[in-house]
DNA sequence: AGCACGCCGACT
DNA sequence: GTCGGCGTGCTC
């Protein structure tokens, strides 16, 4: 018997492995099994195929074990990673890597012991040889990067080799495990209650500690057979040492019980009472989902989708199915399942990227079992193996987060859900308040269904909207470091009604631009072809890039002047002016740099919510869906930056985020204000705001689209090559592009220098693709374009080129 | 991806 | 002779 198994890496294929007759029994798709990979790695390898076809090439190696009593996800689930490694043309080995969380993915780790067979003779250690040596006299077993300490070489492969040649030393390579169940610590009563003169023979040998007393009392009085040593320790407010003088006298017993992370709760019912305009989407939603098709939920901000959502899940749930509800950011998954506990008698889960890898191990188990019905969670969710799924809602469909860059695969788990929903025959709902082209697109030829919710909740008047010149205020001298004193009077009036402001501005750090007074040549990243960042909390200048960081000081590298000033602006500057411009008030910023941990995140945002902070600064995170009742007034400080991005889905970006941004304005009983500053007032994408018009956005975008044949018209591909010597990045582009050209010319653009074009000391170039999006023909362009690469790197000198290839950009 | 292996230059 | 850097090829 012999497996075809995808192993955590980035190689080509399956890999062929013989089943030892002992380990048949146990086989199973989609279980994981221990291998032997090349001479020294061994790794968890997940079972795809199971053959009895003796391969013809070469001799497969014997797998070590089996290492799952179970599947840990079904032959569905492989049919997924499967599509995405063809469709966004990464290795399998990603997909599983990207798939399962980090505590799945074993590899091994090299150990170093003495060679016990043989006699060292010391003369013939050199310096290294010799710390190794004393090394592991004091530690019986090394890893390598133990090794690499005590020696401080950068590769420690030859003083291994030599060592081992020498019979010191011995390697064995070893699995590690990373997942590590939860302990809680339990007492259980060793005494009896039946022999009065032995208990009071107990108390009385206690005498002298009388909070040991207290707890023997308390186990007798409230007939503990076994207890929680916390609940222990809180009910009887005493101490751990305490206890353990009890334990270690005999009278209790101490256990280490495995205790589950993800904890499954039933919350209480609270009923939504739906409006009109909710109940008849509702009835709309349904009857589609009926007909198997896809539905867009199109409703303005604050319109009350996620009861619509709610509903829906109620439903699924009747039906005994299971719900993935996937959001962009993080940040928002938290506050929609407190929202859904209230309303859901069932069990909810949150899964993302920054939840503890543990329990994401966990939850995966739970959702694999059927146990967990409810999963709230951003794009790696979409790899959750849901054994009876019934329904995907994909909120905020257009955001750009669903997408992911890098590492590979790189794909978009708004287009994966909508395979999933297919393979494992769920229906499928998004929702957005300003839906991306492609995805109206389709409603709009009727491949999905179209349901719209116009009015806001309560119907609250959609936000006023102001845009205000910038150049004019600049001329008139009517601005206040980078604040119009149209917004001052307005951010001042907000607060004195005691309603909050969110200043939005898209740009980390304190300033962006340290900039050469002489020459205004700015401070750039010695490896990457970007200006530093001026952060003041660390008082050094940052690359966003490869976070190289480094002093104020020095000279000009192009003028060699020593005066430099700040320029532009970032969250951090933003914060510390408002601060002076409102001393009154009381200012917080919520970017990455804030919000790096779960904690300060979830710490943030309760504050706001309860009112203990009145302006938040923030980037893009605060944009995101958020509902505060009580913010009246959001304004962005520069709406230019995002207006000229060279992407031809800029003005789509602005256009959605703008909108995003307002929603946040006025979303309870009364109306919002937005401000937002800008020198060049007169753009459409301000009208198409103002007016809160869709579709007459929609309708010129659409126009552009197609007559320069981007997508939702073509399918966008990018190529992007990476080399250290300059010459050769543009040799290989031109090279790589001139081949391709031949079969694609009009819709192959490129090669191009990137916006940065140089970053970690490697060149960049770009050649993008606007694919014909036929199924069959896309596929057929994908695989021409791979042969094309594949003959590029036969060119000697291009073969060290790096190729990063991006699908759907 | 990570490692083996070979080749080469720097240094002692 | 030793160390480290870099290119290349391979992993069932």
């Amino acid at each position: 018997l012999y497996i075809k198994v995808i192993v955590p890496l980035a190689v080509p294929n399956f890999f062929t492995y013989y089943v030892p007759e002992e380990l048949q029994a146990e086989i199973e798709i989609g279980k994981r099994v221990e291998v032997q990979f090349g001479a020294k790695r061994i790794y968890a390898a997940v079972v795809a195929e199971i053959t009895q076809e003796v391969p013809k090439d070469y001799v497969p190696k014997p797998i070590n074990s089996v290492l799952d009593e179970a599947p840990i996800l079904s032959q569905k689930h492989l049919q997924l990673w499967n599509w995405i490694a063809h469709y966004y043309l990464c290795h399998i080995g990603e997909v599983m890597l990207a798939a399962l969380p980090a505590s799945y993915k074993l590899t091994s780790e090299t150990k170093v012991s003495f060679n016990e067979n043989s006699e060292i003779d010391l003369s013939r250690l050199n310096d290294n040889e010799f710390l190794v040596y004393e090394a592991l006299q004091a530690n019986k077993i090394l890893t390598v990067k133990d090794i690499k300490d005590i020696t401080s070489l950068k590769s420690v492969y030859h003083l291994i080799k030599s060592l081992i040649s020498k019979q010191v030393i011995e390697v064995e390579e070893e699995l590690i495990y990373k997942y590590k169940p939860k302990y809680e610590d339990w007492i259980i009563r060793k005494f009896s209650f039946e022999e009065e003169d032995k208990l009071h023979q107990i108390l009385d040998g206690l005498n002298r500690a009388k909070k040991q007393q207290e707890i023997i009392n308390y186990i007798i009085a409230e007939d503990v057979k076994e207890i929680a040593k916390k609940k222990l320790l809180f009910e009887t407010r005493t101490t751990s040492n305490q206890v353990n003088a009890l334990v270690a006298k005999g009278l209790v017993h101490l256990e280490k019980r495995i205790i589950d992370r993800v904890k499954i709760e039933n919350t209480a019912l609270k009923k939504d009472v739906l409006t009109e305009q909710q109940k008849s989407a509702l009835k709309t939603i349904k009857q589609q989902f009926q007909d198997n098709k896809t539905v867009l939920l199109f409703g303005v901000t604050s319109s009350g989708k996620t009861q619509v959502y709610t509903e829906l899940i109620k439903e699924q749930i009747k039906l005994g199915k299971q719900v993935l509800y996937l959001l962009p950011e993080i940040a928002l998954t938290n506050q929609i399942i407190k929202r859904l506990k209230k309303t859901l008698n069932t069990t909810l889960g949150v899964y993302h990227s920054n939840y503890n890898s543990n329990n994401r191990l966990e939850l995966w188990q739970k959702v694999l079992k059927g146990e967990l019905k409810v999963v709230v969670g951003a794009r790696s969710a979409v790899f959750l193996p849901f054994t009876n799924l019934g329904l995907i809602i994909v909120d905020e469909e257009y955001d750009g987060s669903f997408k992911q860059f890098d590492p590979a695969p790189r794909y978009n788990a708004r287009d994966l859900s909508v395979i999933l929903a297919h393979i494992s025959k769920a229906n499928l709902i998004f929702g957005a308040a300003s839906p991306s082209l492609e995805i109206y697109t389709n409603a709009l030829n009727k491949k999905y269904a179209l349901v719209e919710m116009k009015e806001r909740f309560g119907n609250v008047a959609l936000p006023e909207i102001e845009i205000i010149d910038l150049k004019d205020a600049t001329r008139k001298n009517k601005i206040r470091n980078y604040f119009t004193l149209e917004l001052i009077e307005a951010i001042n009036e907000t607060l004195a009604k005691k309603e909050q402001v969110i200043i939005f501005q898209n740009r980390r750090g304190y300033a962006p631009a340290y900039v050469c007074d002489n020459c205004a040549y700015p401070k750039k990243c010695v490896q990457c072809d970007v200006t530093l960042t001026y952060h003041k909390y660390m008082d050094l200048l940052v690359c966003h890039l490869c976070h190289f960081k480094t002093q104020l000081e020095g000279n000009c590298k192009q003028c060699n002047h020593n005066v430099f000033t700040l320029r532009n602006f970032g969250t951090e500057q933003i914060e510390e002016i408002a601060k002076t411009l409102f001393d009154e008030a009381k200012v917080a910023r919520m970017d990455a740099d804030t919000s790096r941990s779960k904690s300060g995140r979830e710490s943030l945002i309760e504050q706001f919510e309860n009112n203990e902070i009145n302006i938040l600064v923030g980037t893009q995170m605060v944009t995101k869906g958020f509902d505060f009742d009580n913010v009246s007034l959001v304004a962005v400080l520069n709406a230019d930056a995002m207006l000229h991005f060279p992407d031809f889905r800029a003005t789509e970006r602005v256009f959605q985020q703008l909108m995003q941004v307002s929603g946040r304005a006025g979303r309870r009983n009364k109306q919002g204000r937005v401000f937002i500053q800008s020198y060049e007032p007169s753009h459409l994408v301000f009208k198409w705001l103002k007016t809160n018009d869709y579709k007459a956005f929609y309708d010129v975008e659409i126009m552009d689209r197609s007559l320069f044949n981007y997508p939702p018209y073509s399918r966008f591909m990018q190529i992007q090559l990476k080399h250290k010597s300059n010459s050769i990045i543009n040799k290989a582009s031109d090279y790589l592009a001139n081949l391709l050209r031949i079969h694609f010319g009009q819709n192959l653009l490129g090669p191009s220098i990137p916006f940065i074009s140089y970053v970690r000391n490697y060149n960049i170039r770009d050649i993008n693709f606007k694919l014909s999006k036929n199924q069959k023909t896309l596929k057929d362009q994908k695989q021409y374009i791979l042969e094309k690469i594949e003959d590029m790197k036969q060119v000697k000198e291009f073969k060290s080129v790096i190729v990063r290839l991006n699908v759907d950009v």
